[in-house]
DNA sequence: AACCGGTATGTTTTTTGAAACATACCTGAA
DNA sequence: TTCAGGTATGTTTCAAAAAACATACCGGTT
């Protein structure tokens, strides 16, 4: 099998769209699991580099979208609230994990055919 | 089949890598073309809404990531010079697009499934 | 009722990527 | 040998996005 070109390979981005648009992508993800591990938009935008404004924004986006919201959040209270994932939050990360999943290896295959 | 939920589907970008990182997307794949209809990078920057600097440096990337060069520049001469796209160019366009196509295929059969 | 720490939101500043501008070079044709 | 029109490349301006800053609100706890 003798190689007289370069190797190939199929890059990709998923997302889920909605009827009125983006719903969900890797991105948003990322953001939920944040939530998920701090507790809070706060923290969870702290742990990635991401202001607090533009973290809120996601959250309100993505709950907006969702037939459902993905996160619950919290006014006030003990420790001042928080914000954490809800049932529908955690059914959409793993969703869109089997999708991500499962075009990688299509995509993987497709490319492992290229020939320039 | 009642639709309790929302609608969803799967949108995407694919784009191929080689070794050293970004090949081809589908900017380059429609600059390649504007190109092969306008004979100039010039000409093939105005159609689109690009700047002849942008254009050029496109270009100038894909040739290098590229085993063989996708565009052929012409300096000076009749006409002040211009540029064509080579064989290779047209492999490359092909390419693109049948792997598109059926990513496009897989993912909305996956789309198709989604019940959130 | 004062405190704490997170949510909510408006305003200003900074960053940075893109566009615009400018100019030199190249070469066949007239 | 000048002209035309595209390539090649440096410099400046501008605009959009992101970050930073500022402040009000909320509600258990103490």
């Amino acid at each position: 099998m003798n190689q007289t070109t370069k190797n190939y390979s199929i890059g990709f981005r998923i997302w889920i769209n909605e009827e009125h648009g983006h719903f969900l992508g890797i991105g948003r993800v990322k953001l939920l699991e944040n939530i998920r591990e701090t507790g809070s938009i706060t923290n969870a935008s702290k742990a990635m580099k991401m202001s607090y404004r533009q973290a809120w924004q996601m959250v309100e986006d993505m709950n907006s979208a969702s037939a459902k919201p993905l996160v619950e959040k919290m006014l006030g209270g003990k420790g001042g609230g928080g914000a954490r994932v809800t049932e529908a939050g955690e059914k959409a990360i793993k969703l869109f994990y089997k999708l991500e999943e499962k075009v990688k290896k299509f995509s993987n295959e497709l490319g492992n055919k290229i020939r320039l």
